[in-house]
DNA sequence: TATGTCACG
DNA sequence: ACGTACGTGACATAG
């Protein structure tokens, strides 16, 4: 039985490129994920259809015979950037180094060449499939002929498309999808189609008329606007409509037999896969005269079939041997389980240096004989790398072992390199460094509830592998960091950084159990109390925490007006109550009930959860490599989201108390920093100004986008400019702005206008960086910190706007987080230095919390401002106020 | 496990 | 026309 593939090659690896943004280059220098991707996405398919014939199609040159109808065709399409076009040679010649046939005619498109064949093949009956990331080739699909349209970004999954899930999703015959592009048009193609009609519409004008052609006959059923609308533009659909059409009558030389796929040569394409750095795909390639049952059985290499490493077991009598051996150790890896490392297990430790590997069981490292081991884990000036430090540092406390040390910490790097990586594991790491294929940790320990140690020779050698692997791993990651200017980041910020947090995190913060206890009781008498008046209202009893239930009662019962629908039902959140709450009086109440409920449930009772027998404390913990912008993240418990905005959740905070008697809760928060940040990278003069006079920002925003005095700034006025504020900080959009502010959309985009009027300056910013985006692939904070944006090229309007208005929050959020972290570093310097007790406990983005001794207070109040102010310079000051209290309540 | 909701900066 | 404000985590419900 013959299948035959067909690839459209330009539209997959213009995907590829713009999915895998790993830096990827030929050792001299020349960059290659887009080959790679398409690599993978081709090896993929390779597997999955296992045809007999591939034909991979290529657009050939500037021109083809839809310019003769149109000239605008593509017009307006962006160059190809060049670190893409220099793929294209690559991607052909590996191509065929990989035995498979590929092809381009000149007045033809990818699209034409692979119709032609289609039709060709659905007449002789041939079993098709065709790989596009373009809806346009679903007209092609038959009985025979499939499509795979490439799902998402990237080049992960396919969505298979035969003729009946064209029907399913579009309601609409493959022949009707020139049609559907007739009247939509096509902005990537600039096929104008009829302006006004989108998706929708001209679903619903299909399913009613089924073609263009029968559309226009019939417009006089039509009204309106719509009807004006798509008489102006008959032309127009018609045109769109034939430049839509793929040709299928391609004058094509080639013969059947030329599609023949049998497998690449391997003398030719291993010396090519080398030189391009693939060499983890060697393996993978199904070659000429490979085995016969499956040429795709097991190719990867297992970490079982490599040779051997030198690693030793270590049990009592062997602790003398490691003992010896510890200062050439460079590399640790803990295994450990539990997300919580505050409650992680330790099953044991591997160390490695030179061609040695040592796994240390736990129970062995508890031995009398194991001080040494003991010593040199906890002595600063033994220099450690490994992968996620932090982890195995919180785990050993609790187990009572001091940990220092730590010099290289990969997991950090990582997340510098690519802060969106997924790839979050060393067997992520390892595959992405195109390194032997590692056992996943889930293979070797099982998953959550079937979790089971297996035994130590198994684990030691699992554990020995991530060890090789790292130690490859780190060379490259230095290498990249050193080209992305990110040493100073790595080394001077995030890995002191890292020690601090875990300082941070072993402390703890005193909670009073009684505080909480007193107050839970309090807000559950008044639950109570609203619960019973909400069913009183309702007539029945229900479980108003079901939104389910709750919408039923709402808008079914009660006949309330419906304002917003979720994906499974009604929407109930605050913003549609309070538009509700005129109605009916059950909605106030419902309102009440859902906070105190969200306080009763994740405040009290869960903070209580989460205080520690032990210390009495609660130990958050702070993921350093996790935020797409540099900021950390908090929990078990996440202590960064205390409520403070509502009086009644803001008494939560009264049972933070200082673990001394004596001492204080102590706060220091920046004051606009982001805001300020903003001032700094955008050059603006007004805003600079704003802040070199220390001004009230939002009422001298007011007085500048509305032109009037600081005296007739109203309420509503400085409300207003707030929000256009914090619009601005988050990538400004219309429609934000006017959801925001319970205004229209036209009323919001006045505003924006207005405010770049004046702010000049940051206007020109939000168009540079978004520029800077579509350039270089990625942003950047002030320290060097990266984001990449690949959306930012998609032709989603959607998708690509959100790129564009992450590319203008990340450098603010972004450097704003840089700052407080340099500010935790300078601050723990000059505690050390001082030899102050006042320990830093927390960290809220743009405040830290200290608890301090009476005697250093007044020290303290001095010191912090100066030194979170001088944490970086700016062209604008930043601003850091103090307060303090008895709990953290006080101090604010 | 996915979804809706809501707490924070 | 399209459909969102940026970044997080925890809890309850429901399948």
């Amino acid at each position: 039985m013959n299948k035959l593939m067909m690839i459209d090659g330009n539209n997959l690896i213009y995907r590829a490129f713009y999915g895998i943004t790993a830096p990827l280059q030929t050792a001299d220098g020349r960059p290659t994920n887009a080959v790679y991707g398409f690599m993978l996405m081709l090896l993929r398919l390779l597997q999955d259809e296992k045809p007999t014939h591939i034909l991979v199609t290529f657009d050939a040159g500037k021109k083809t015979f839809r310019h003769d109808t149109f000239t605008e065709y593509k017009a307006g399409r962006q160059k190809t950037p060049p670190e893409l076009s220099t793929q294209f040679p690559l991607l052909k010649e590996l191509i065929e180094a990989l035995g498979i046939k590929q092809y381009e005619l000149n007045n033809y498109e990818a699209d034409d060449i692979m119709g032609t064949l289609a039709a060709q093949a659905d007449r002789e009956k041939c079993e098709t499939v065709i790989v596009s990331g373009d809806q346009d080739v679903l007209q092609l699909a038959s009985e025979y002929v499939r499509i795979n349209l490439l799902k998402g970004k990237g080049v992960g999954d396919v969505l298979p498309h035969g003729p009946e899930q064209i029907m399913e999703r579009f309601g609409l015959t493959p022949a009707q999808i020139v049609d559907l592009k007739g009247l939509m048009g096509d902005s990537s193609d600039n096929i104008p189609g009829v302006p006004g009609v989108g998706e929708k519409t001209a679903l619903k004008l299909l399913h009613e008329y089924g073609t263009i052609e029968n559309l226009l006959e019939h417009t006089d059923q039509l009204k309106g606007k719509q009807k004006e609308r798509i008489e102006e533009n008959a032309d127009s659909a018609r045109l769109s409509k034939q430049l839509a059409t793929i040709f299928r009558e391609v004058p094509l030389p080639l013969e059947w037999d030329e599609l023949a796929y049998a497998g690449a040569n391997r003398e030719t394409a291993e010396p090519l896969l080398r030189n391009l750095q693939f060499t983890s795909l060697i393996e993978k390639i199904p070659y000429i005269g490979g085995e016969e049952e499956d040429p795709f059985a097991e190719p990867e290499v297992k970490a079982e079939d490599r040779p051997p490493l030198d690693l030793r077991i270590v049990d009592e009598d062997l602790l003398d041997e490691l003992s010896e051996f510890l200062p050439k150790i460079t590399v640790l890896h803990a295994e450990t389980h539990g997300d919580n490392p505050h409650h992680a297990e330790v099953a044991g430790i591997t160390l490695h240096g030179e061609s040695r590997y040592y796994y240390v069981p736990y129970e062995v490292l508890r031995s009398p004989k194991a001080s040494k081991v003991l010593d040199w884990l906890e002595d600063a000036s033994a220099p450690k790398n490994g992968y996620d430090l932090h982890r195995t540092d919180l785990a050993l406390h609790w187990k009572g072992i001091h940990f220092a040390g730590a010099a290289f910490d990969s997991q950090l790097a990582a997340y510098l390199i690519d802060p969106t990586e997924t790839a979050t594991t060393v067997s992520g790491l390892a595959a992405k460094y195109e390194l032997p294929i590692l056992t996943e940790d889930e293979v070797v320990y099982g998953r959550l509830t079937k979790f089971a140690w297996p035994d130590v020779e198994v684990l030691a050698a699992h554990s020995a592998r991530k060890v090789e692997a790292l130690e490859q791993i780190i060379p490259k990651q230095r290498e990249l960091m050193e080209s992305f200017e990110m040493n100073d980041l790595f080394y001077k910020l995030e890995m002191p950084l890292s020690r601090i947090l875990a300082d941070m995190e072993k402390q703890g913060i005193a909670v009073n159990p009684d505080d909480l206890e007193k107050l839970g009781s309090e807000f559950e008498i008044e639950i109570k109390r609203l619960q019973s008046e909400i069913y009183e209202h309702a007539g029945t009893e229900f479980n108003i925490n079901s939104t389910r239930q709750l919408g039923e009662i709402l808008f079914d019962k009660l006949g309330l007006p419906v304002k917003k629908k979720t994906k499974t039902g009604y929407s109930t959140d605050a913003k549609v109550l309070e538009e509700l709450a005129p109605y009916h009086a059950i909605v106030r109440t419902i309102l009440q009930y859902r906070q105190l409920a969200k306080l009763q449930s994740t405040y009290i009772d869960g903070l209580l959860k989460e205080i520690r027998p032990e210390t009495g404390k609660v130990h958050t913990y702070y993921r350093q490599a996790l935020t797409a912008t540099g900021r950390l993240s908090s929990q078990y418990p996440n202590l960064q989201n205390i409520p403070i905005r509502l009086e009644e959740g803001r008494k939560i905070r009264k049972a933070f108390v200082p673990s001394e008697p004596g001492w204080s809760i102590l706060a220091a928060d920046y004051s606009q920093i982001e805001l300020r940040v903003l001032a700094h990278i955008s050059n603006d003069e007004r805003l600079k100004e704003a802040f070199l006079h220390d001004m009230d920002i939002h009422t001298k925003t007011a007085m500048d986008v509305f032109g009037v005095a600081k005296e007739e700034v109203d309420s509503n006025m400085r409300r207003s400019a707030k929000a256009v504020n914090f619009g601005i900080v988050y990538g400004i959009s219309d429609y934000g702005l006017s959801q925001n502010l319970g205004i229209s959309r036209a009323k919001a985009a006045e505003f924006i206008e207005q405010y770049f009027a004046v702010f000049k300056g940051v206007q020109q910013y939000m168009h540079d960086i978004v520029e800077e985006a579509k350039k270089d692939g990625y942003v950047k904070t002030m320290l060097e910190r990266r984001r990449y944006l690949p959306d930012i090229h998609n032709r989603n309007f959607a998708v690509r706007s959100f790129a564009e208005r992450t590319a203008m929050n990340t450098p603010i959020q972004g450097t704003a987080a840089d700052i407080i972290k340099l500010a935790m570093v300078h601050v723990d310097e000059v505690l050390a230095e001082r030899g102050l007790k006042s320990r830093l406990l927390l960290q809220v983005h743009d405040e830290l919390v200290f608890e301090v001794p009476p005697e250093e207070m007044e020290l303290m109040k001095k010191l912090l401002p100066e030194t979170m102010e001088g944490a970086l310079k700016l062209s604008v000051p930043l601003k850091a106020d103090v307060s303090f209290g008895d709990n953290w309540y006080e101090a604010k």
